[in-house]
DNA sequence: GTCTATACCGGGATAGAC
DNA sequence: GTCTATCCCGGTATAGAC
């Protein structure tokens, strides 16, 4: 049982909606479009799912569980806080494609409907409390110095990441995003290196 | 001769536009809604411009030059780097509508064509290069510390904004957009504040 | 479960009358 | 300059046959 070509109907067009909405959004992605991408005819996406709306709602909770895994992966490793998070920060990413999940929020069907942003607002906000633990880590052990509070920088951690995806989709370079994540990196290193 | 009501129809149409890609996107905006938004019928939209795209175009760089404008009111004030930038992130925004620039990068089709793409990358390139100048006077005051980059600086905190309305958008407040800027300023307060 | 037919509306644009 | 008519295709969904 392969995971993918043979898999069944309904595990092809989650993920073809999967990555429809990563490339298009979700108005700029048509029930078409996912049919042919996943192999599936009419019938079968309606037979499987209520319509483009639930379809999408499948499509981006599981979005949104393989973003968690993978940051998790990175900060629940070895080391300093500061440490994990830069391997968070430097970790590989598919930069001009974006972020799966952030990019909803740019839609307005998406944020117009409480169902698919639920989803997209509890992934950030898990985020940015799994990343405010960590900066307390780092703070406690004096990595950090300063007066400096633990939810504002895990918010600018995130923010960072995020915009970065905005700058280098603009320019259409990668590079952007690695030129902000330098910045914020310099700007939370350790006392010491300063 | 007031400027909004009475405007004349092109006028009108690029104003509509204007909005609706912001709120909407290029994908999710369609020439009749444009149509109805501007009070302008079908025919007039496309004697005086040449398609969506055209006038698309127009309302964009509208918006990118609007932006640029209201950066360097603030940008070119008075006052320490440090002053002229907290004065920066600290403007009144719209914080729940996203940046009318950024938010055009989740697009598909403006990234996708060079000409749409143009104007938002020069005015996200332009804000970074203004406040590049900016960080390095900092730097060579002092004010920052440490050794830091300047280039680097002006794209994190380029990035935080445009990342700040993703985190908004996502949870609906504005909230998350301040608390990302206010990590940012703790990082980047002088030496002495900290 | 999947296919095809059908439906209705909207997207995006052109043509020619006024 | 603006209006209305017209065009063709795609979006989103339902119905019923296989």
């Amino acid at each position: 049982m392969s995971a993918a070509r043979s898999a069944d109907a309904p595990e092809r067009l989650i993920e073809a909606t999967r990555e429809l909405l990563w490339e298009r959004g979700y108005v700029g992605t048509s029930p078409k479009a996912i049919q042919q991408a996943a192999g599936a005819g009419q019938g079968s996406m309606y037979h499987h799912f209520d319509g483009k709306q639930d379809l999408a709602l499948a499509a981006i909770r599981r979005s949104a569980a393989e973003l968690r895994a993978a940051a998790e992966r990175v900060l629940g490793g070895e080391g300093t806080a500061y440490a994990r998070i830069e391997a968070y920060l430097l970790r590989e990413r598919d930069v001009l494609r974006g972020c799966p999940v952030g990019r909803l929020t740019m839609d307005p069907e998406v944020v117009a409907s409480a169902e698919l942003r639920a989803p997209v607002d509890e992934t950030l906000d898990w985020l940015r409390g799994r990343l405010t633990g960590i900066v307390q880590e780092g703070l406690d052990a004096g990595e950090f110095g300063g007066p400096l509070e633990a939810a504002e920088l895990a918010a600018t951690i995130v923010a960072t990441v995020q915009g970065g995806y905005v700058l280098a989709r603009a320019s259409g370079s990668p590079a952007a995003f690695d030129t902000a994540v330098r910045g914020l990196l310099a700007l939370l290193a350790p006392r010491a290196a300063r």
